[in-house]
DNA sequence: CTTAAGTTAGCACGCGTGTGCTAGAAAACG
DNA sequence: CGTTTTCTAGCACACGCGTGCTAACTTAAG
């Protein structure tokens, strides 16, 4: 048999070159031209790893929802032990600062991901795929202010589902505010304490 | 001297024959021929009104701002009155709903808005035509709260930049949660009345 | 009616696109 | 050394694109 190459690392190589076309020219550039030739590779070869645009670019946005997935769950660990210290409201913060784009990694998939919210209204493939990360921060919120809740940091006539949904829609603000650029790092860390030390009173 | 036509009248038409194309296909499928075919019209008449694919979409976008921006400054007159009367809180709440998309024509606006968005990370001619109608918002929030506090309704030691800050990014948040169908108007309207009401404590 | 200006229509060019397809290169196995 | 399998390269096709350009149509003015 021939140079066997590994399968997952080239789509995702492949993948991580999407996203540089994409952050430079915009999504409507990322042609099968444009990204094989920021890999360095034919386009040929482009698609015997992906044999239409469409599943490049859906790989290409479901390698961005892993990632974070992924912090969120390194983050989980740590984040029961912490608690139990009493430092819940630190560790809750810590927590959602894992979707918010506060560095350069985080903000580079930030804007992927805001790149293809516009298609995602449109092409129910792309929604389909995003509705259980857009579930997963849900969830992340509501488990925050179930964790605050617990520990008597959440004021108890509080609607959780409301809160909920306060808090999520802050986070998709404040992220949206990161990466056109308009709030500061450092402002969104400080309203985002806020927000939560509020809900105690 | 020929047929005349109300130029002013046949811009803002193709303007909302981009809207629909958008609404329906994406921003990637607004391409002259597709704009032309949907405004019933050629492609030759419209680049008569339109010297450029870039002029015509930069036209549509601007369209929406002038009509949110109209919408707002409608409000404007009502709004002193009526809080002379000591309703400043629901005042607030009224004023800032005129920027969430509560109802259909707002709706459509906001999808416009989302779907342009990722272009004026990269387009600077986008960015700059946005970057008014994202100071109008954001001054609109910092005014509210210099109303609310103005009437003892925040509480003093808030601090307004921060709570500008807050309350914006929980606007384009509901926005985009809106936008994409993952909040119903109801909960959004809840939200907003919640968050108002908590400043005062 | 004639004239001239406003408006409409659409062809033509060069380019970039996604995908189907074939041929060759590379390297492990018998 | 062949043989076989994995990978790479790239041509070809039909299509849609933005724009430059010209010709025709429509209608108010003289």
């Amino acid at each position: 048999m021939p140079r066997v190459v590994d399968h997952a690392r080239r789509r995702t190589e492949l993948a991580e070159a999407v996203w540089r076309v994409i952050r430079r020219d915009g999504v409507e550039h990322a042609s099968v031209r444009e990204v094989a030739r920021e890999a360095n590779l034919s386009m040929g070869s482009l698609r015997y790893f992906f044999d239409s645009q469409d599943g490049l670019l859906r790989f290409a946005m479901q390698e961005v929802m892993r990632r974070v997935q992924v912090r969120i769950e390194a983050g989980a660990s740590a984040r029961d032990v912490a608690m139990r210290r009493g430092k819940t409201g630190e560790v809750v913060v810590d927590l959602l600062e894992q979707v918010l784009p506060i560095d350069d990694e985080r903000l580079a998939e930030a804007q992927i991901w805001l790149a293809f919210t516009p298609r995602a209204l449109i092409d129910p493939q792309m929604q389909a795929l995003r509705q259980e990360a857009d579930d997963g921060v849900r969830e992340l919120c509501r488990q925050c202010l179930l964790g605050l809740s617990g520990f008597g940091l959440m004021a108890p006539e509080r609607n959780l589902r409301q809160e909920t949904e306060r808090l999520w829609a802050l986070i998709d603000g404040l992220t949206l505010h990161l990466v056109t650029g308009h709030t500061s790092r450092r402002t969104v860390r400080q309203v985002l304490r806020a927000h939560v030390g509020d809900l105690a009173h």
